[in-house]
DNA sequence: GCAGAATAGTTGTAGCTACAACCATGTGTG
DNA sequence: CACACATGGTTGTAGCTACAACTATTCTGC
């Protein structure tokens, strides 16, 4: 905080830095839109709706699914509430545990993924998996694998990108 | 849109892919409570006083401004209107075009950054920079460029990026 | 077996962003 | 030089997220 001297980026850093940053800025709305022009689904519901379907029996507590979606538990009881009145999950209490609510895809809404996933894929692929090398693609790897330990050291969202 | 098979990502790219989207998710998250606890500023707002620190004169144009932190022009009005209340910018008439607005960082808002930057900087280190090897952080360079480039074709942000 | 703490969710509210509507100035064409 | 159209910016409103407050179960120690 109070340190004397600030160790400021010298110019390889600050050109990989800028320009992640900008990718930070960038994507998100690039994909954020495919999918609201597309299925009129936000990016966070679509990643809520792609949990639940690789769930067993697509179904998870709202405990673990804000945890997978690294979102706060007030944010995604909103969110489900909204995609629960479209029609696309549905919400009951957990037998095991009274306290629990688990959130289950509907049929409507795993109709609905299955018919997204392939334009979003392309999204992905044209601005960025397409756009890189191999050797690229496993640089990413490590680099984003190297950022999140240090970005998420207790792991929240490591049920998700540790393969 | 109606092709009969989607090229699916196979094992490589879909980890490089949710890693990258982890980070995507988990990173700007970091920057801003970082930015928000210290020194009570959005990392939007940060990046706009840190746009105007760099220009001549600390002035900008809105529409340049709103161009260089790629946000759309009312995002940027309504957050201009905050910092100036806040005496952190001022805005004038541009003289050379009636229509147009400038922007201007005033000695507070100079002040302000230059206490704030360091502590910023400090961050991207522990969280990017400083979890990366050289030779990662020239790939990293490479990768972001490469998705830059099909993000934004029109270079709306290059004048950020390209160094 | 019961008081206190921890866990699981929901609801209310304030603040920020996107979109649309709007006003004012500048530019081009006949 | 007048009209249409383009450009630069602001304001209003709806929708989403963060934070705080609240309720309802479950666990823990004595």
């Amino acid at each position: 905080m109070f340190s004397v001297s600030t160790r400021w980026l010298d110019d390889a850093e600050m050109t990989a830095w800028v320009r992640l940053a900008a990718v930070l800025e960038l994507l998100p709305g690039v994909l954020d839109s495919q999918l609201r022009r597309d299925a009129g689904l936000t990016h966070y519901e679509y990643y809520v709706m792609a949990m639940l379907s690789e769930a067993p029996k697509r179904t998870l507590r709202m405990t673990a699914l804000a945890q997978r979606t690294n979102a706060t538990l007030p944010r995604l009881s909103h969110v489900v509430k909204r995609l629960e009145d479209r029609g696309i999950v549905e919400r009951f209490p957990c037998p095991e545990d009274a306290r629990a609510t688990n959130a289950r895809l509907t049929a409507a809404g795993w109709k609905k993924i299955r018919a997204t996933a392939p334009g979003h894929v392309e999204t992905v692929r044209q601005h960025v998996v397409d756009v890189l090398t191999p050797e690229q693609i496993a640089q990413l790897a490590d680099i984003t694998g190297a950022i999140l330990e240090s970005v998420d050291p207790e792991g929240n969202l490591s049920a998700v990108y540790r393969r």
